[in-house]
DNA sequence: TGGAAAAGTTTCCTAAAAGAAACTTTTTGT
DNA sequence: ACAAAAAGTTTCTTTTAGGAAACTTTTCCA
């Protein structure tokens, strides 16, 4: 059962400055609970995970049972041997979602909710779901030639672009132009003035999802 | 020029605050280099630090000046205490921009930083960038049976799927399996179990957006 | 300037983590 | 069902983190 994507885990819950009296309760977090899994869903054994990561087998079994409270030096390793990520060791598994089950909306492809612009012709994905905290959508950029914009796309939060095909030249506010080609991809603050443009004689193909 | 992809105004209502600390820094991950940053951009002297963590000062100084390796728990206290995003202890903080405007990180294909599991291949993009609202990987799905996975996989968040080549079968706790080839595309809860398979004879390749 | 207060560091002690090995439980093969 | 082996836990010792207070450095203002 890999727990997931190990990796990931919920890296945005993290901005909450929880700034109270901070002797409250600092560690309901399941540190030990949570290496087990990652460690049982790559069927690894105390000993190979011991190998893998450098700490002693003793060691590992009491951070699982929480005996301990490791030191930053093996979380380090357990993070570099098993492959973990921090993030997921420091955030809370939060509760399951009340009896609500989870939404899930399937978009096939060329299915999508078509938004055109003069410069982009935008296809909006998973438009079925609310409330999303991502927006993703395919476009196709239209644009041949930087001209064709007045100016900077500006706006709030980030941006992920994926070049599915064809090829791009990326203008961003403050640094240069970059051309990306299919497989590519950027992350970006939308504050910063972007734009697109097709490069490839055909228009160019992108994945883009904001938050 | 569109101030920006109009459709998407409404939906985007939330910005953490994406606390910015001071640059700098050399490349080996030395937390106590970046606790002090973080405490110094608030203008935290050592006591005011001690009383939001809960940490005695001289413990704090220590930590700063590595000469010791925090506990789990101690970790904790700081990130509750001091209000910082644990991405942000670990990763580098970001190269400062050019004219302290917007972040960007480029990721060519197949340049991404590897992170291999059992069932999948990944591979995650942007790395360069911490702090970020979401989390974009490629990832091969290795997995071609149900059978090798033990438990769904079920975490914080909302995921984006685009399926870049090949066919998976995508498996959901409250849904009916649902086959999707190159060009469909999914979003869901990721609390709900989910699972990847490849039904394709090659692995097949899908794009990952987690929030 | 001088000197007091604030900020930061070091020392010293105790409390706790890391590792080695003994011990217990679970799994496996016949 | 019974060893034997593998996996996991606990004990014991060594090492190291964490906190109180002493000590040093910096700041700031008469």
């Amino acid at each position: 059962m890999p727990d997931k994507p190990s990796f990931l885990k919920e890296e945005q819950q993290f901005f909450s400055v929880t700034r109270d009296n901070a002797e409250a309760s600092v560690e309901p977090l399941e540190l030990g609970k949570r290496v087990r899994e990652i460690r049982l869903s790559q069927n690894l054994t105390l000993e190979e995970a011991s190998k893998l990561t450098g700490l002693a087998r003793s060691t590992l079994s009491k951070i699982e049972n929480e005996q301990i409270s490791p030191t930053f030096t093996a979380v380090n390793k357990l993070v570099k041997g098993l492959g973990i990520d921090i993030p997921q060791l420091f955030t809370q598994p939060k509760k399951k979602s009340p009896a609500s089950g989870g939404r899930r909306d399937i978009t096939r492809r060329g299915e999508g909710k078509p938004h055109p612009t003069p410069t982009y012709e935008h296809e909006l994905l998973a438009t079925q779901l609310s409330s999303k905290k991502m927006i993703p959508f395919k476009t196709t950029v239209r644009t041949h030639s930087w001209d064709e914009y007045q100016d900077w796309i500006r706006h709030d939060g980030e941006e992920f672009l994926y070049v599915l095909s064809g090829s791009i030249m990326f203008y961003t506010e403050f640094y240069e132009p970059i051309e990306l080609v299919a497989g590519d991809s950027a992350y970006y603050d939308c504050e910063m003035g972007h734009a697109l443009v097709s490069t490839s004689k055909k228009d160019a193909e992108v994945l883009w999802v904001t938050a």
